[in-house]
DNA sequence: AACTATTTATAAGA
DNA sequence: TTCTTATAAATAGTT
């Protein structure tokens, strides 16, 4: 920039190399697609470049003036949508962030965390490592994934498990409803049927109770099995 | 470049020179935040004197490590959305001209497919990926990933659903029998009664109906709210 | 924020 | 196109 040789300096805003560009369009077909075709890729590199060095996450989308897409993504995925998501969460991130985490709070996960307590102390946790400075890496949030998920799989079973108690416990009540339906169905029947002066068959009853344990529900007797939630695939 | 570097070079504090920087994250929070800054200007100056240059449409989406959203768009309206809108309608061409030679993209019965059909022909999906020698990459295991998710969640939400529906077939089933049981009770009541001598102990009996009816099952009469299945945490 | 020594990007030429 | 090179720009470390 000391360089002042022939006055060249002076004019020219832009652009490097051996002559300045002027910041306007460029006319030339050719020199701008070659220019294009240099400076998509510088601008690829310094998005790599600043997300490496800067731990961010940079996404690139570019329009030639043909109508082609180029886009760039930092991270193992070349996905922008990845990027593009977050953008359009991040606007609705600052309302939701306090009715988020008092949702989180209401959805009783105490007891379904396999190593933090509470959400709040997960999300605690991540906010841990940035203050830090510490790398929230891919191995970080992989871990991050399996408690999550193993929360989440936590929570299902139990889930699970709570329903298949009450369809049990209903079961178990028709069961015994039945019982007893018959017992007075059996006993109106004898009332009916016998001389005001009989005696009820006592006996009788208990043999027709038995019958009663042959219908459609009652003959269940195995209590149901306990449903396992699986992934579809493993990790 | 007339520095000598030997003796001034380690000694740190004072006239150090500038040096190449390594492509790795900078470890000190201060000098990554002050290159986080520099550089991003200079990618959103690269991306402007691009678009200028060339006549392309350019947007820049950055995220710092701390999680804030900048971001750049040529033109007139600095409006990422007006580029990401025109990447998503560019993205969807695309998809729509390579899935038709899956020829499974209607979303059809349960709105859960988002482009295979089944799971069979999800799973076909990838035997023929592998067969082709394809590279399995990241994106495509991200893609695979969403789909499996998206059936998952809606095994899921089936599963919940007809067990909910068994549990109110329960539930109507019990009620339906405690009406039958009241009824044959009060037929019951009104037969014995229509025979002073009888020796059945008519009482004692009912007591023990009414008792049954009082308990905890027989006392839940409201229907079970259907439960929704929801991830912890937005994408 | 400003300063420069250095590195990096790149326009034009080959 | 790709490579080369002179030179404009960007920027790391410091003040």
């Amino acid at each position: 920039m000391v360089k002042c040789r022939a006055g060249v300096w002076r004019r020219s805003r832009l652009t490097m190399g051996r002559r300045k560009l002027e910041m306007k369009r460029i006319e030339d077909k050719s020199s701008r697609q070659v220019t294009f075709s240099k400076r998509r890729s510088g601008l690829n590199k310094k998005a790599r470049q600043l997300s490496i060095l800067c731990d961010a996450a940079v996404a690139v989308v570019v329009f030639s003036s043909n109508g082609k897409l180029y886009e760039y993504c930092s991270g193992g995925t070349n996905r922008v949508e990845d990027i593009i998501s977050r953008y359009h969460k991040s606007s609705l991130d600052a309302e939701e962030r306090t009715t988020q985490e008092g949702a989180c709070q209401n959805m009783g996960i105490n007891n379904t965390c396999t190593r933090f307590q509470t959400c709040n102390e997960l999300l605690h946790s991540v906010r841990r490592l940035d203050e830090k400075g510490n790398v929230i890496s891919v191995s970080d949030m992989t871990e991050l994934e399996e408690e999550l998920s193993a929360a989440l799989m936590h929570t299902r079973a139990r889930k699970t498990q709570l329903m298949m108690e009450r369809i049990s416990s209903f079961h178990e009540q028709e069961r015994k409803l039945s019982e007893e339906k018959e017992e007075l169905k059996q006993q109106l029947q004898v009332a009916s049927a016998a001389n005001p002066n009989d005696d009820v068959d006592v006996g009788g009853q208990r043999g027709r109770l038995e019958d009663t344990a042959d219908n459609q529900y009652c003959g269940q007797t195995t209590p149901p099995r306990r449903l396992i939630t699986l992934p579809l695939f493993k990790d």
